[in-house]
DNA sequence: GAACACAAACTTGTGTACAAGAAGGTGCTC
DNA sequence: GAGCACCTTCTTGTACACAAGTTTGTGTTC
């Protein structure tokens, strides 16, 4: 099987399931409420409505928010409730040219390697595989991607830059899963990134570099045209529900 | 006067003046007690004992930690008190590496605009100056230096490569300082930062980012050199004082 | 009817009490 | 004396009570 494992402190997936403790339960539920635009942005709320729907006291659901908070997903109003960060595109717009910069770093730092980490091995046995063994469903897909783009920053062996990659694709989630919906990215994502391990498994850091912006900035591009009409209908299924 | 101001929500020196709520009071307190060594990387301590110390109760003690163990300060032993992270060398040969990614990438980006952000006039009325006009007070130098590379960074218009430049910056104050305890570096400081700004009002990106890379190095090597003294000299101190 | 003062209802910030669990010392057994 | 079980002590995790301050609605005055 597919080994994708990571410390990973921040999974809104999966942090639910091992709870430690309650604050990191409720960071995750938060997380994924927001995520799941059952929170949308600029929607206001307080911690004892969070707490009571939650089941626990206000102590480890302040403790949850001041982490959402330092990550920029809900921003607190002087003893007047919390607030889910307005969507703003440019802060995503900001994160994804960050992502750039720093993935084509990786990707040059691998070219000037002598031999290439294990982890460039997974890749290949993911990516680099002929049509008819291609995945096909999205979720996967999806996450697979994510871990494609960590772990070239990862294989490249700076762990802060890891970290904070890491960090920006938490970030970037909420609208970069929408790359996924449409069938063709699917199958472009599979050229897209078995040309830029080929290029780094030759040693081409221009190409490399070249291909994994152009990959990028593509992903992006979609992305953008989608998140709005997205916004709309989640926007309009909320007032539906009330 | 030379303004230098930031949103600035984390820095060590002002955030206690400004105590709108007293876990931020705390916040600055602690991490200018580890700053300033007077808690050493590897010491442990409970939060009643900072609340008692700071005259607190443990509420607010608690979410400064957190905020500093989100940072890495410090780290949390299951029911069993806090530590100063130890001193990781790769881990601020990391930063430094990501910070120098970074910075070259803002560069690049300031070369390819047409017009110049005020930072850059800014940045050259401190920086472009003839000799006798050079500061030599090293507290000043020092948070000049921090400013002119985050003013780069800045200049180049992406908020959220600021922000991470920003933390990063912060999180290499603790070793960086110590750069600015010799004379010589404080004119190589102004030769090379003026060089660097005179290729980038040139539009040379290439020149602008090796320049900017070596001194950067050059700062690191010299840190690298003095930390590890700086540091058992303090473990000394700190065992004289028991 | 409009504007202002006031009070009631909430909200976050902080302090405190108690619960769950880890570590280390103490006494017992062999 | 060595090893083990237990218990005390101390730690963080959580709940809850109260303080400080904001908002909003209401009543009064003009």
């Amino acid at each position: 099987m597919i080994e994708l494992s990571r410390t990973d402190s921040g999974n809104a997936s999966r942090s639910a399931t091992r709870a430690a403790n309650l604050a990191e339960r409720i960071y995750g539920q938060l997380k994924r409420d927001i995520f799941d635009f059952r929170l949308l942005p600029g929607d206001r709320f307080t911690e004892t409505e969070v707490a009571e729907r939650m089941g626990v006291s206000r102590t480890p659901v302040r403790e949850a928010l001041f982490r959402l908070q330092r990550e920029s997903y809900v921003e607190v109003l002087y003893r007047n409730g919390w607030r889910v960060r307005p969507f703003n595109f440019e802060y995503f717009e900001d994160l994804y040219d960050v992502r750039t910069i720093l993935e084509c770093a990786a990707v040059r730092r691998l070219c000037d390697r002598e031999t290439m980490p294990q982890q460039l091995e997974d890749l290949k046995r993911i990516w680099l595989v002929p049509e008819s063994a291609r995945l096909e469903d999205m979720n996967t897909l999806s996450a697979l991607d994510e871990r494609f783009h960590e772990m070239l920053v990862e294989a490249a062996g700076n762990s802060e830059m890891a970290l904070i990659h890491h960090d920006i694709t938490e970030k970037i989630r909420i609208i970069r899963r929408l790359d996924f919906t449409k069938p063709p990215r699917v199958d472009a994502t599979y050229v897209e990134h078995g040309m830029v391990l080929k290029a780094i498994l030759e040693r081409r850091p221009e190409p490399a570099q070249m291909m994994l912006k152009a990959h990028i900035e593509e992903s992006r591009r979609e992305v953008r045209k989608i998140t709005l009409h997205m916004l709309h209908s989640a926007r309009q299924d909320a007032q539906g529900r009330e």
